[in-house]
RNA sequence: GUCCCCAUCGUCUAGCCGGCCUAGGACCCCGCCCUUUCAAGGCGGAAACACGGGUUCGAAUCCCGUUGGGGACACCA
């Protein structure tokens, strides 16, 4: 098929752990690349001394590898075209960066952060765009030599050519940019560490990659790129600029709004199965055919192109991933959907304190049933037989408990539940059916109030999974408690 | 302000190399069914081509403009 084996790679800046932006390039990354037997690359951005950490870092990775996607070129697993962190290639840049100014394509600078502030104050009051004024574009050595005597600092600018750049991209078709759309921009910073465009040119042409995959909101940095990969002697390599995921006010998401959860870790914390995660992002800007919209990994792999990738930015729609993690959850076999509930549990440190926590949760999971949308949700719904201590919702009290022939539906259900020979949901089921029909009562005005009795709320699993989780002595306890409200109603949510 | 990108139901989207579109799917919402609650499931419904000009026999689809949204204009990435 291709000439040229497909090279991607993943760049994140290490300054907080992974964003769903990031996940969604490196996604789409990872599978351009895995589609067509090419190679994916791990680079880590932290020229950025203030704000880069090897926690980041680390944090970075562990959410990549939740989502399941990997790597064959990184910090960690080596590579051809190490290292793969660019504070590890500062003497690299150094050099490309002396290169240009051997070759008059660039040169030092020795404004300050004072006179630039001013210039661009100046520039915005007079309606000009703020660029570069050229102070130290044609400097000869000596006036160079004054200056540094001067103890000035000193960064290396590049000397951009006055043409238009054109940007091509395989969502956007070719992007024009005029001659004047940038002035001469810093490469090299007084500190002696590349800027972003510098860095990431020298690197993505140094490790060869075939195909640049990133957010849009590099597009407009794009043409400086350009310049400088000609002006390096490298070729160009495809540009695929996808589309930002925006807040439902339709802001940028990584900026963050309110509540809303915008990192990996996040919707990891709340339940949300990698799996589903990794389905719901691709198909932000990405389709198949409109139609279907459930992809397992492999699918993805098999299926996506950039050709099917729209350039309309996305709103992250939470109700729809949540919808697709309940997708994913009920199609999982119960063992193994309790398995994840159980890690899930575990790693939050909400393991109820049983013996039998395996067998208990997997109850506990079946019994909530098709109301799983989140891994969170069985404490939300089981979670009244993880402990003992429990409480009624008051409004469910009022309003159940509160009711006439309430208490005389618990007395007759704790009296069935004691002479019940078989604890089964089954068995209790049939029962408490002969009962309503010896009482004259209808099903659900006898079932209701032992539904708020034992689990002290309205909406819980079925009655008979709720009695069989808890075991016939609490389950007995807890409807003896219920009945006592009426005389003492402190003591119904003591049991 | 300048430059760049974008524009189909509330949201994600299909359609966009023009007729097959009285614009399809999904989430959300509403109704009905099922039902001991809540879900899940089934059935049905509401809901969009931003606006204005062209081009054409014919435009959601092509062109221009307007408007709106977003991004970028740093010794951040």
């Amino acid at each position: 098929m291709s000439e040229t084996p497909v090279r991607v790679r993943f760049a994140p800046s290490p300054t907080g752990s992974l964003h769903i932006g990031g996940a969604r390039t490196a996604l789409f990354n990872w599978l351009f690349a895995r589609g067509r037997e090419g190679l994916m690359a791990l680079r880590v951005e932290d020229t950025d001394v203030e704000r880069s950490t090897s926690e980041s870092e680390r944090a970075v990775v562990d959410d990549l590898r939740w989502l399941g996607l990997d790597w064959d070129e990184g910090p960690e697993v080596g590579g051809p075209y190490g290292p793969y962190r660019q504070s590890e290639r500062k003497e690299i840049y150094r050099r490309e960066a002396n290169r240009l100014c051997a070759a008059e394509l660039a040169y030092p600078c020795f404004c300050t952060d004072e006179e630039l502030e001013a210039r661009r104050r100046a520039a915005q009051a007079a309606g000009r765009t703020p660029q570069y004024d050229g102070t130290c574009r044609d400097l000869d050595e000596e006036e160079r030599a004054e200056r540094r005597a001067e103890g000035r600092p000193e960064s290396i600018r590049f000397r951009v050519p006055g043409e238009p750049a054109v940007v091509r991209d395989l969502i956007r078709g070719d992007v024009v940019f005029p001659a004047d759309a940038v002035g001469d921009f810093v490469i090299l910073r007084s500190n002696g560490l590349p800027t972003y465009n510098f860095a990431c040119v020298v690197d993505d042409a140094a490790m060869r990659f075939t195909h640049v995959i990133r957010g849009e909101e590099h597009l407009s940095n794009t043409n400086r790129q350009v310049f400088l990969y000609r002006a390096l002697g490298h070729p160009e390599p495809a540009f695929a600029h996808i589309s930002l995921i925006l807040n439902p006010d339709r802001s940028k998401m990584s900026k963050r709004k309110g509540e809303e959860a915008t990192f990996v870790s996040e919707f990891r914390a709340q339940g949300y199965l990698p799996e589903a995660l990794i389905n719901f992002l691709a198909l932000l800007g990405w389709s198949w055919d409109g139609e279907r919209e459930m992809f397992s990994v492999e699918e993805l792999v098999e299926k996506f192109s950039l050709e099917r990738v729209n350039a309309t930015p996305a709103v992250f729609n939470r109700d729809k991933l949540e919808w697709m993690n309940g997708q994913y959850l009920r199609a999982l076999p119960l063992a193994e959907r309790a398995a994840r509930v159980r890690a899930y549990l575990a790693e939050r440190g909400r393991l109820p304190e049983r013996a039998d926590v395996d067998e208990f949760l997997e109850r506990a999971t079946a019994a909530v049933g098709d109301r799983l949308k989140t891994l969170a949700d069985v404490e939300g719904y089981a979670g009244f037989a993880f402990s003992d201590s429990f409480e009624i919702d008051p409004k469910a009290k009022e309003e159940v408990l509160g009711k006439k022939g309430a208490r005389e539906s618990l007395v007759a259900l704790a009296g069935m539940v004691e002479e019940s020979e078989r604890f089964e949901p089954a068995v209790l089921e049939a029962r408490a059916r002969e009962l309503s029909t010896k009482l004259g009562v209808k099903p659900g005005d006898l079932f209701f109030p032992a539904r708020v009795a034992l689990t002290g709320r309205k909406v819980a699993p079925g009655l008979f999974e709720v009695m069989s989780l808890l075991g016939r002595e609490r389950t007995t306890r807890r409807l003896k408690a219920a009945t006592a409200w009426w005389e003492e109603p402190a003591a119904a949510s003591r049991a």
